[in-house]
DNA sequence: GCGTGATCATAA
DNA sequence: TTATGATCACGC
């Protein structure tokens, strides 16, 4: 089943109310896919029939989902009480200076410019096919949003810049983070911020810390 | 390997 | 219980 980029954001979010308070499952079938026995070695399945649902281009670029609309689609793990499970995974860290020297030029500055999130229970007592999904929030950064992740991109990316990449851990940054992104602990990827001979390192991508996005999906509603 | 979609698993 | 560091799957 094959669906069309929605024309304008208010499409969009039809879109997405239309899905919302149906289970995994309801979803699923409607779009004709199975579901995963298991989510351990399916840990993007459910974000895919999202995009599946919405009609977001499939195309893996680092680039938002509705390209014509500059708006990126994140589904976000909920518990009980509406909080969010998990870090949100936003790009990967780019270890290039041009893409280093601006945060307006930065691919996390890109990606949350605009960003349509919609929350689903992942309760682990409710069986992945009867988990439901939420209302969808259209989300743009305010000033105070903006300013805090632009600190902490600032702060994290002097380091690599300044060849300090090594040196970060997951544990920096208020609301931004930096954690691995790999196939696993062996993987490796060009640092070109080093100074002097170019060095291989651990491919890392920023994350939104589940303080910064409970305050999106809870305030918002 | 890179970039997309993320969650898993264990240490703290 | 929470968060860090590790890992899974896919297209190219």
């Amino acid at each position: 089943m094959n669906i069309s980029p929605p024309n304008s954001s208010s499409e969009l979010l039809d879109r997405a109310k239309n899905i919302a308070g149906l289970t995994i499952q309801q979803l699923a079938n409607k779009m004709n896919v199975p579901i995963p026995q298991s989510t351990t070695h399916a840990k993007g399945w459910f974000g895919n029939l999202l995009e599946l649902s919405l009609g977001a281009n499939a195309a893996s670029a680092p680039e938002p989902d509705f390209v014509n609309l500059g708006i990126e689609l994140k589904s976000i793990p909920i518990d009980a009480n509406g909080k969010p499970k998990e870090s949100t995974y936003i790009c990967v860290t780019q270890l290039d200076p041009v893409a280093l020297s601006s945060w307006e030029k930065s691919l996390v500055k890109c990606k949350l410019t605009e960003v349509l999130w919609v929350p689903f229970e992942a309760n682990k007592n409710t069986p992945v096919p009867l988990r439901r999904i939420g209302s969808a929030i259209l989300w743009q950064p305010n000033r105070l949003q903006e300013k805090q992740l632009k600190d902490d991109w600032q702060e994290l990316s002097d380091m690599i810049v300044l060849g300090d990449i090594d040196k970060i851990s997951s544990s920096m940054g208020k609301y931004l983070q930096i954690r691995p992104k790999g196939a696993n602990s062996k993987s490796l990827t060009n640092d070109k911020n080093q100074s002097g001979t170019n060095k291989l390192t651990l491919p890392r991508g920023f994350y939104l810390r589940p303080s910064f996005t409970h305050s999106i999906i809870s305030k918002n509603r």
